[in-house]
DNA sequence: ATGATATGTAAACAAATGTTTACATATTCA
DNA sequence: TGAATATGTAAACATTTGTTTACATATCAT
């Protein structure tokens, strides 16, 4: 493996144990060179590559990309050396942030493919719209329902036709936009 | 806002923004605190309390909490002050360290609720057991399936009565070990 | 084989950065 | 009100850390 890549799996690896960037000794001392200026000049090559940020004259100075997972359209080539094609962005937490996740119990919501066992990605608001799907508190219960105007009323709406719409007073808690479901 | 609650924010914020952890002369700065003596005192307040880790000696040497999202099962009181209860969890991305997403296309799997659309969480893999469900190449199509032996033979099954099984060759590329859906 | 370029070493230096000491001020409690 | 404790300041010092200079060695192209 050529030194450059040596050098990026080490910060890549240094941030996941430790929790912030390697200094160029720390690197030095991984990849086995002994001197700064070598390290310094493929930092320097890295960095004019696009594949970390330097910041000049500080301590640990190095960004790496936040972690992230592709995603892609369809897959070329499977292990030993995974290849994609159609690659179509990256997903990070960060689009997640200030958000929480609720775990679903129930079957009322189905019809809207929300199964009981899921997690919906909830991100907190006081308001909602005409037919989002929502979080709700109604007394001391928390719910997921469709947010339904009936006339001037406003009331929960079960995706699932056996159960009863929600006529009582409720608290909105937040806006449900996405599910996640482990297998 | 007591000054330790500022320091850990200004900590989170200066990870967010930068990438890497300050240094206790950039702490100081953001809080209008002057002497990095006051300052290392409450870092070492936060650490004793669990909430920062520190690296003695070592040059931006605080760590904090990897980005994570918080599971719960009911939420007690909304904006502008949450409330949390049943916390089981945090969410993070490293739990899918080493996977990608591939992108759904097609009905072929709705009775195992993952939809055109979604998004699945692909671990990679060269072999998967009976009943799994798998990401295949099948010539230059890259498939979503459930794996299924048949006698000595292994097929891929679509779930969903309307489409058939394949029982040409293919290659295991990996296995579904969640879905995500955005609303 | 030779010259050009890339890569690495060694050392010095400058700057960044954390810790410590001595003291001042603010807050809390009896 | 006074003592104890918490918090902050200033400055010095030690260590970490990045950059630079001068040079050596390895690799590549002609």
């Amino acid at each position: 493996m050529k030194t450059k890549n040596k050098i990026l799996k080490a910060i890549q690896d240094f941030v996941d144990d430790y929790g912030y960037p390697p200094s160029i000794r720390e690197i030095a001392k991984k990849i086995h060179l002994k001197s700064t200026k070598a390290v310094k000049v493929h930092l320097d090559n890295l960095a004019s590559e696009g594949l970390i940020e330097r910041v000049s004259g500080q301590a640990r100075g190095i960004r790496i990309k936040p972690k992230s997972i592709p995603i892609v359209g369809r897959v070329t080539a499977g292990l030993p050396e995974l290849a994609f094609e159609e690659v179509e962005g990256s997903f990070t937490i960060s689009q997640w942030r200030d958000c929480f996740l609720l775990k679903v119990k129930g079957n009322s919501m189905i019809n809207a493919h929300i199964y009981d066992g899921d997690m919906v990605v909830v991100k907190p608001a006081r308001n909602a719209l005409d037919n989002e799907i929502i979080v709700a508190n109604v007394g001391d219960e928390t719910t997921i329902k469709r947010l339904r105007r009936i006339g001037k009323e406003l009331v929960l709406q079960p995706e699932n036709d056996t159960y009863p719409i929600i006529r009582e007073a409720f608290e909105v808690i937040g806006k449900v936009i996405g599910v996640i479901r482990k297998l």
